[in-house]
RNA sequence: UCCUCGGUAGCUCAGUCGGUAGAGCAGGUGGCUGUUAACCACCCUGUCGGCGGUUCGAGUCCGUCCCGGGGAGCCA
């Protein structure tokens, strides 16, 4: 029976036989016998192995294990005498059962870049860094779904093929059957695209389920080379009935503090490793957002502010000019140090499906911005008045006649409603502290990059 | 896509005024040690990103393309 080291580690059965199998990251050798560090991936710490000179395959096997090797190990835990780990294990068996020529093997015992790993995407889970970032990610997602069905929320599988764009959130890659025979010249019978976003479906099931939420994979074809965008991400986007821009507000704090919280918890040792080793500080980072209110402060307000500010900007700030991202920094980074949510926008910089306010001028639309990464929510209450969507999706020159189902919405049963989008990778950089976004999923696509 | 800085050994980098390339680590061999990125000695390692040009001679200068970092635009 194979135990995970991570279980090993917590419970430190002394003078236990065990099983375990894993990867090796080091093996020195003292006199007698060899020190083999061996790694599962359960947990960011290794357990060290004991492997005497007279076990059977010593010379043959053991002497001759670099890193990377995969291993099978049965021995009895044992308190370490030495400083650095509390139990190692005395090995009784220790079988090799994958090779690792250590000529050829590119990851050494010693820190890479993360620019090398990433042209290795399928070694790079080996590593400390990534192995954790693997799992953090793993954690939060599963957080996600938390956060909402405890809150009686429904998951909905918006779909990956649409031939609907979502206005205002980028190129489409364009989906074909490529030339398969039978379907004309479309195989859905009209151009289709992978998803940009699954709002507007989202929103057809909070018609009818109430509180609902998408998690999911998006793509965009945008010629983007940035640390903060990628090519195909993951998007949360929940998508509330009878809720208006208040009650949107709230549900994207509770969540962000919820998933902080709750990673902080359940992730320690990791969260340890990326506060120690690549940034400082993150752990009280996380804790002070969890701890203190988020800023707020309306467009209108954010345009006085940084016109009062007598700072020198690169682009010019005026009533009516969407905030660049020196403007979002200055504010949430010097300002107020801390999440901040900016509300009612002009109209004419927002899409079509945001609720027009009474002013005429702006819209219930809110973005939260954090220090380092920016905007990391956008969300908005949705135009619940056919007359109004009609006439701004007119105004943006959009296809009516492709989104009469989504007009249907206002027309029969038709209710106030909200919800917002969430970037899964932007909020795994900002909780790791990683600066490329590309090292927060496991197989990054940017243009010209997706090796496998 | 734009601005900017880079691309030299498996990795991280140095390479002066244009004169045919070096270090540390990794790897190999041997030694030593309850070791912790072990240590000591010796050895091996190159399409200097690609293509073209200038020159007696190019890692070095020029052009162009590709890739990466930082910043920007677009956005999440």
């Amino acid at each position: 029976m194979k135990t995970r080291i991570k279980t090993l580690l917590a419970d430190k059965p002394l003078g236990a036989q065990v099983a375990f199998a894993g990867w090796v990251r080091t093996r020195r050798d003292a006199g007698a016998f060899s020190f083999l560090e061996v790694g599962d991936g359960s947990s960011l710490a290794n357990l060290q192995v004991i492997a005497d000179s007279a076990l059977g395959n010593y010379d043959s096997d053991i002497k001759a294990l670099s890193t990377g090797c995969a291993v099978i190990v049965e021995g009895e835990v044992k308190a370490s005498p030495a400083k650095g780990q509390e139990i190692e294990v005395l090995a009784s068996r220790v079988e090799v059962v994958g090779w690792a020529d250590p000529a050829r093997y590119p990851l050494q015992k010693k820190r890479h870049s993360l620019e090398f790993l990433r042209e290795i995407s399928h070694l790079r889970p080996r590593t400390n860094v990534i192995g954790a970032v693997g799992r953090v990610r793993s954690y939060l997602g599963f957080a996600v779904h938390r956060f909402f069905q405890e809150r009686g929320f429904v998951q909905v599988h918006t779909p990956i093929i649409t031939t609907s764009d979502c206005e205002g959130a980028g190129e489409m890659f364009q989906v074909t059957s490529g030339g398969a025979p039978g379907k004309g010249e479309h195989f859905f019978g009209r151009p289709a695209g992978l998803t940009v976003s699954g709002q507007l479906q989202a929103e057809v099931y909070a018609m009818a389920l109430g509180d609902v939420y998408t998690f999911g994979p998006t793509f965009r074809a945008e010629n983007s080379n940035t640390s903060r965008h990628l090519a195909e991400f993951w998007m949360i986007e929940p998508e509330m009935a009878f809720c208006d821009l208040q009650g949107n507000m709230a549900v994207a704090v509770e969540m962000l503090k919820f998933l902080l919280d709750d990673l902080l918890a359940g992730c320690a040792e990791d969260m340890k490793l990326f506060d120690s080793f690549v940034e400082k500080g993150l752990l009280d980072k996380l804790r002070g957002v969890v701890e203190h209110e988020f800023a707020r402060i309306t467009y209108s307000e954010a345009v006085e502010r940084l016109l009062a500010s007598g700072k020198t900007f690169t682009f010019p700030v005026a009533w009516g000019l969407d905030l660049q991202s020196e403007h979002e920094r200055y504010l949430t980074e010097e300002v107020f140090a801390r999440p901040l949510i900016v509300t009612d926008y002009p109209a004419s910089i927002k899409p079509f499906y945001m609720r027009v306010n009474d002013d005429g001028k702006t819209v219930a639309a809110m973005d939260i911005l954090v220090p380092g990464i920016g905007e990391i929510v956008g969300g908005s209450q949705r135009e619940e008045r056919h007359d109004v969507l009609l006439a701004r999706m007119q105004e943006a020159g959009i296809a009516i006649d492709d989104y009469q189902w989504y007009l249907d919405l206002r027309l029969y049963g038709s209710a106030p409603h909200a919800g917002f989008g969430l970037g899964f990778e932007r909020l795994l950089q900002f909780v790791t502290g990683m600066a490329n976004i590309r090292e927060v999923i496991p197989f990054p696509r940017t243009p010209g990059f997706a090796p496998c």
